[in-house]
Parts: structure tokens; C-alpha cells; sequence
DNA sequence: TCGCAATTCAGGAGGCGGTC
DNA sequence: GACCGCCTCCTGAATTGCGA
């Protein structure tokens, strides 16, 4: 059976087409009396009307699709497509779901070049990673106009917009609440991804702060790097580490949650208790366990699906044209302070 | 008749400009 | 203010025109 168009609903509701227009966009400077509303309202429902979304995107260039891209496998990329969808949702957009991994030594990012360009979709909202930096696709944006918005991505970026949690404030917060909680001087402890301890945007932004809180405070920093292994094999550099603890309270927050399991694990094995005599914070919500661990993790967390929030807002802007696309500010949202049992 | 290039048409919706 | 007519958007398919 042939589809309803508007000129269908038009004919059923003795109007125009352009009243049937002004009753589904409530088009201003158009006004549209209520019986015709009623009529036009009605005719859509008998004829089981829908906007025809190509033949809008015809006419008004726009496809009212979003790509949304980043890895699968990140439960991060998850968090923030929930507030993407929300906004996208709330403002009758589509989102498209663009998976980051390559194929064929194909650049994935590529393939949404031609999908802007086909008109599939009408801006990107990319999750990358921390600090990540891309100079050739940045020149490739701005080649096409193509309204992007990152999440966590070209930090330290004019040309591309994009949603940042300030990791400064996130650690100072954490601090402030680790010395409210113990009044013991805390031990920062970053873990790396190896070999070479090279930190990103975020990771020197966290060494900073706790460095200058340190300072504020009158206290002695103390920093503890170590290359992240996967569990058991650098065990007894975390056995060795909690048991020079032993006797003493402590007080440490770190990167990642993921070395706060590790001084979990440890501190079981050696006999401590974590919340008594180990008072551990993490920075991050990396493990998704926070809560879920025994005694619960206190973190200062990553927002994500609001940072997913305030792209698709943003994005929202330049596709409607109400932000030029050269205004890049920056986004910044404050970590979130969860406290709990461990701190 | 064939092959190619140029032109026309169809599809559905948005909204400007004009009328009452 | 309420409403209508008509132009416009883009692109693939169909049609037409022309030379070889």
C-alpha cells in the first residue's frame, strides 16, 4: 500500500500542504486556527502519517541523524551514548551508532567523511581517549565543514569543540575530601600503560594538582609510578607495597580504580582493612566496580553521560546553525564526588 | 542501430511571498 | 492572522537528441 504523504493528509483535512507544514513544525508567523489544527492533527492519525525523513532531508539539507562514534568494547562509550540518545531523543534526532575499529588498515574515521558528505548524517560526536590529538583529521573537518564535538578528545585544541572533565578539580576535590576524611598526608599512585611512563593530557593535569594541593597544604608530595600488569604478575610489588603500610594508617588515592583493586587485593592477602587502616580514593570510574566493591570504593568519577549531554547539545548548535562552527569553545564539566566506605 | 551526452521527471516536504 | 500557491532542494531513472 502506498504510504500517506503530506499531500494525502492535506486533501483528508481540506487544507493546504503548507497548514499541514505549520501544524507538524509549528512554523512561527504562521498561524493555524484550531479547527483546521484538529482537522490536520486528525487526518495524520487516520492516515498513519509520518514525516518522510529523506524528502525532509531534501529539502532542508539535513538528515536528522548523528553519528556517534567510538569503541564498542568501552563500557565508557556506553555511559555517554545515554546521554546523546536523551538529547537526540528530546529533539527528533536519530542517532547513528559508528564503531571504531578497523578494517582492511582502513581508517574508521574516514568512513564518516563519506557518510557526512552522502548527507547520512549531519555532525559527529566522537568518545576518544583522553587527550587524544589527530591534526590530519582535524584539517579534514574544517576541509568540509563538518560540525564534530569530542568527548575527551583535542584538549588542548582550538579548532575542534570538546566535552572535557576537569582532571585538576576532580583531584583537588578528592584530596579535599581524602583530608576532611583522615587529615593523613595522601600518597598520589599512577598507574601507566607501558613500557614508557609517557602521561597524557589528563594524567599530567592530575600530577599537577596534587603536586600544587600538596604544596597549598605544607605537605611533602609522594608519587608512585607504576607500569600497569595484569594481575598476578606484579603482585608482589603491590604485597611489598601495602605490607610497608603495616602499623601505620594511610591514605592514598589513585589514576585509576583499577590500582585501587590492586591495593584491595593486597591489603586482604597482608591483613589490612581498607576504610581503617588503608584509606583508599581512585580518581576514575575505569573498573565500573566503585560501588559494587567490598567496602564500596569512593571515587571522584567521570560524568560521561553528561559529557554525552552536552556534545549532542552542542552539536545540536552547529548543525542548527545557531553556533558557527569556529566557535570551538571548550566544554568543561566537574568530576563527580562519590563518596563512600573506603575513604 | 548503437552509444553517449544532455535533458526531463519524479519523489515529498519546507517556507517565502502574496491574498483575503 | 489565517491560509494558499508555487518555487526549491537533490539525485537516480527515464527519455530525448545527436553523431557515428
Amino acid at each position: 500500500m502506498k504510504r500517506a504523504t503530506s499531500f494525502d493528509v492535506a486533501q483528508k483535512a481540506g487544507v493546504s500542504r503548507s497548514v499541514v507544514s505549520a501544524v507538524l513544525n509549528n512554523t512561527r508567523g504562521i498561524g493555524v486556527s484550531e479547527e483546521k489544527r484538529r482537522a490536520v492533527l486528525q487526518a495524520i492519525e487516520e492516515l498513519n502519517y509520518v514525516v518522510d525523513v529523506q524528502a525532509k532531508g531534501m529539502r532542508t539539507g539535513r538528515s536528522q541523524c548523528i553519528a556517534a562514534y567510538g569503541n564498542l568494547k568501552n563500557p565508557f562509550f556506553a555511559q555517554m551514548l545515554q546521554g546523546l540518545q536523551k538529547v537526540c531523543n528530546e529533539r527528533g534526532y536519530y542517532v547513528l551508532l559508528c564503531g571504531a575499529s578497523a578494517d582492511a588498515g582502513v581508517d574508521p574515521r574516514k568512513k564518516l567523511l563519506d557518510l557526512f558528505l552522502q548527507r547520512r548524517i549531519d555532525g559527529i560526536v566522537s568518545k576518544d581517549t583522553t587527550g587524544y590529538m589527530n591534526e590530519e583529521w582535524e584539517r579534514e573537518v574544517h576541509r568540509l565543514n563538518i560540525p564534530h564535538v569530542s568527548v575527551e578528545g583535542f584538549p588542548e585544541s582550538d579548532g575542534i569543540a570538546s566535552v572535557q572533565m576537569d582532571y585538576g578539580q576532580s583531584v583537588r576535590e578528592a584530596l579535599d575530601y581524602a583530608w576532611s576524611r583522615t587529615k593523613l598526608p595522601p600518597v598520589y599512585l599512577e598507574l601507566f600503560n607501558g613500557p614508557v611512563h609517557a602521561p597524557n593530557w589528563g594524567d599530567r593535569h592530575r600530577t599537577q594538582a596534587y603536586l600544587a594541593w600538596m604544596r597549598e597544604h605544607g605537605l611533602e608530595p609522594n608519587v608512585l609510578q607504576k607500569l600497569y600488569q595484569a594481575w598476578p604478575e606484579d603482585e608482589a610489588w603491590w604485597f611489598d607495597l601495602v605490607h610497608s603500610w603495616k602499623g601505620r594508617q594511610v591514605s592514598v588515592l589513585t589514576n585509576w580504580s583499577r590500582a585501587s583493586v590492586a591495593i584491595y587485593r593486597a591489603a586482604y592477602e597482608v591483613g589490612l582493612r581498607i576504610g581503617s587502616d588503608v584509606h583508599v580514593m581512585a580518581a576514575d570510574n575505569t573498573e565500573q566496580l566503585n560501588e559494587a566493591m567490598v567496602p564500596a570504593l569512593s571515587a571522584v568519577e567521570v560524568p560521561y553521560a553528561e559529557m554525552g549531554e552536552a556534545a549532542a547539545l552542542r552539536l545540536l548548535e552547529y548543525t542548527e546553525g545557531t553556533r558557527a562552527l569556529a566557535d570551538t569553545e571548550r566544554i568543561w564539566l566537574p568530576a563527580k564526588l562519590m563518596a563512600r566506605e573506603s575513604m
